[in-house]
DNA sequence: TCAATTCTTGACCATTTGGTCAGCTTTATC
DNA sequence: GATAAAGCTGACCAAATGGTCAAGAATTGA
């Protein structure tokens, strides 16, 4: 007797790829509380409501699932990344990445852990990506903030600290929510308190940086308002 | 033959100082790189030069040895932790705070690793820090930063969020130091790298949140210099 | 000097690890 | 309805895990 009911789908491979979801799902809660060397399939089957033969079965190995969540992690991220001109207005800028940031560590809080967890290892399936991909990205926005600075859109600050200041601060409701809850002594953070960390972060470092808009923009748009004061 | 050679130490339990001393080195760094569960006790004798059942003897289990860093990592915080008063200067504080901060992680990047992994799993062994002493001290801070606002020495930003920011900031530099390099493409991070992302931190925090000394402090001593422009 | 204490360590243990595989059942295709 | 493909999984494996222990070696203190 079949476990999983055989309901309306029927379309093909649809048991491959709920089994996948269910598997995927799981390893990334695990692999985030624990690390890559300390998951085990057995837990992460356990969780899936599979067993562990049927977790080889569909991932092939546990060095494969994990590197299966990490690229997964990785086109998230990528999927922010889009790219920025000096034409552009810094403050709408520097607004939309924070607010992406933190939208995509709250969407995704397992695989944003993960994802500090395999830097906190050593990033040893990673390192290709930050010395390529993402070393580019990086690079590219430095230089963008470089013009910015020479056109007194903002202070002369290193933009790669720039950058760093941003994604750590973001990252960090995610990777150490446990932390703020235990501090602060909430059971959760609700929408509002993300809202309110957010406008926070965009202050900080819209001001801390003396980011400008440049001349000839008259209202900013709500999502700015709180940076404004 | 003993391998270690009988210099000249000769005082009572020299041998279980040096011994302990080893392991406790060598297990911070494994269980930083690979977590509580992932980190294994041969590992950790190997990299301390010491048969597996030694570690043992000495540390007695992986629960109590890892137990036993922990509480060194926080010892080390609490050191950092002073209170302060809302008659301090709120420049001069926040300055030395996050100079203390960064310096901690600088110094012991293991251990600051390790408290980060024990938070990114969970952090089964220090709930009742976070929800005591820590919380304690975060409320302590939190309310002075209020006056400090209310006497119209900083912008009123929400205190909580503010500590956060420079929790995270600065614990990045030592948690993601591969992320950083594999992005900046160095080799490693030295003093004056160090010290320029502490005066960036320090300017975009004291700027950020409009912080200023209270009335009557006329020279602005060399370690906020960076702070203002 | 000699007994007491501390230190050292290989052998060993039960359990868990990632992974294989053969044989089964279910689903899809014509 | 038959054949093929995909899905399923318990039994099994070698290796590694945390931990115990006994017996000997080194150090200490009187």
């Amino acid at each position: 007797m079949a476990k999983a009911d055989p309901t309306s789908e029927h379309e093909a491979g649809a048991i491959r790829r709920r089994n996948e979801q269910a598997i995927l799902q799981a390893a990334e809660g695990v692999f985030a509380r624990h690390g890559y060397r300390g998951a085990s399939l057995q837990e992460i089957a356990r969780q899936a409501g599979l067993p562990k033969s049927n977790v080889l079965y569909y991932m092939g190995s546990k060095r494969k699932l994990y590197v299966r969540l990490l690229e997964r992690m990785m086109a998230r991220w990528n999927a922010i990344l889009d790219s920025i001109s000096p034409e552009d207005d810094p403050v709408e800028v520097i607004s939309a990445f924070i607010r992406a940031k933190i939208r995509l560590s709250r969407s995704h809080p397992a695989g944003s852990r993960l994802f500090a967890s395999e830097i906190l290892g050593g990033a040893p399936f990673l390192q290709e990506y930050l010395q390529g991909e993402l070393r580019d990205w990086v690079e590219n926005r430095a230089a963008v903030f470089r013009q910015w600075a020479e056109r007194g859109l903002m202070d002369p600050v290193d933009p790669v600290w720039l950058i760093f200041l941003i994604w750590s601060s973001t990252q960090h409701y995610a990777d150490f929510e446990t932390q703020v809850l235990g501090i602060t002594g909430r059971k959760t953070l609700d929408d509002d308190d993300l809202e309110d960390i957010t406008r926070f972060l965009i202050q900080v470092v819209i001001k801390g940086c003396g980011i400008k808009r440049p001349a000839g923009v008259e209202t900013p748009p709500e999502s700015i308002q709180a940076a404004q004061h």
